[in-house]
This record gives C-alpha cells, structure tokens and sequence, in this order.
DNA sequence: CAGTATCCCCGCCGATACTG
DNA sequence: CAGTATCGGCGGGGATACTG
C-alpha cells in the first residue's frame, strides 16, 4: 500500500501533489460538499443544509472556487435562473476514492481513539 | 472502492468522520509534516527544511497540536536538550495510506490538469 | 540547536440585509 | 429559490528578535 515516492522532486509546499490535493480538498467545507455531491447533484439550498452550518457567501464562494478547479459544474437547467443543480464533474468524481480513504481513517480512527481532541476543532 | 457510507448518522461538520481526519492532515502544513515523518525521525530544523517555508513558531505549534492528537511524539534523547527528535506514533504511522490517497491524487491529476489553478495556492 | 516572545496583518468566515 | 453586498472580527500565520 505504501508504494509512493514521498521523495518526488517538488517537496515544496506549493508544488507537491500532496498540496495540490489539499487545495481542493482539505479547505473547511470543500470536503463536505464534494461528499454531498457524491452522492448526487444537489440544489444550493439542499446542499447548503447538508454540508452543515455554512453562510451562503461561503457557500457560493467555494462552489466557484470547486468549478475553477474542475471539480463541480453549476448547471442552469435550461437556463430557468433560481433553477440550478451542482455536480461533480468526472473529475471531481475521481475523488471518491480519496474522500473515503479519509472518511475510513476517521472511523477506523474513532474506534480506536481515547482521548480529547485539542479543543480547536474544525467544527465552528 | 466506493464502499464508504457518505449517508452516516452525523454529517455534521463537526462530527463526522471525514472532518476529524481534515482537522488533523488539512491544516495548512500538517500533512507536510507528517510526510516527512513518514520517512523517518527527524530534528526540528532539518523537518524545517524539508517540510517548506514555515516559520518557526508555526513549526512548534503544529507539532504540539499533532502531539496533542497523538500522531507525533516528541523524543529528548536521554534528557539533553538542543537533541530533540520527532517521529510518528504509531497512531501517526496508520496516516500513511491516507496521505498516500491524497499525493497519488495529486499525481494522478497533473497529468490530465490542463488548466490554471485559482492564482490562491496554498503554497505562500 | 530548538525553540519562545512579540507584533502585526490579512484572509476566512460568519451574520445580516438585500435582490432578480 | 439562488444568490450578492457589506461589514466586522478573530485567529492563523509570517517576520523579527531573543533565549537556554
């Protein structure tokens, strides 16, 4: 399982896989979206109360960020404005994989966890 | 692959699974630091280096907070100071998969990525 | 070497109000 | 419904200086 070159060339932060991943997908709630999207297209609204306590500016703001990067598309059915859908695009799809690897650290994680997180979660 | 229950009791930002692993690998530079970890013990100013540039005083504090979360011990070699290593828990060490997850992504995703990030990189 | 202390800034995020 | 506009704050992060 441990077969990555964790000595690639570009170590740096801005450059490494790893960061670029992590733009898109350790922000606070782009992951909470793209795991909503996974599981099919959504509505602002519907989307907005299942990612969790988010600000529709925030909202908005991320799901523009997630379109520059491929990953969602914003579609206008039929062009009908206060009618629009979010997707994954298939490569915002290609993440599955990734969130779950996360989700199931987060599980295997809580099984065998015994002590107080440091306060300071991610959770407003 | 998919075999993730995105429809799990708590979606909620705070609890669920996927932000419990971000809180740990998606601040700006812990999964840097675990990566170097993960190659082996290191010193503070060498795990400096090799992790970008982060200032010192962002170094110590994440290490605390990895410490705090059980990911990083803090080894004074036999009580002298100014000889200090860090290294994975073995709680730390189970991260490996997941990062592996997130770089191969990133790798996986250059190749086909024809198109400009959002100019608001994570890199500085 | 391995940090602490201090200062400052800006970007992120939230709340509220408003619009097509 | 699907956002935008505006404001405000708070805290994370960087630079610099200092210490055992």
């Amino acid at each position: 399982m441990e077969t990555v070159d964790w000595r690639s060339p570009d170590l740096v932060a801005g450059d490494c896989p790893l960061s670029r991943t992590l733009d898109i997908v350790g922000g606070k709630w782009n992951a909470m979206i793209i795991r909503e999207l996974l599981a099919g297209p959504r509505r602002f609204t519907s989307l907005r109360a299942g990612v969790g306590p988010i600000a529709a500016k925030v909202l908005a703001e991320r799901l523009r960020v997630l379109e520059d990067y491929d990953i969602v598309v914003r579609d206008a059915r039929g062009g009908v404005p206060a009618h629009v859908e979010y997707r994954l695009t298939s490569r915002g799809l290609t993440l599955g994989p990734v969130l779950a690897a996360l989700w199931r650290w987060g599980v295997a994680d809580e099984a065998s966890w015994r002590g107080q997180p440091p306060a300071s979660g991610r959770a407003g």
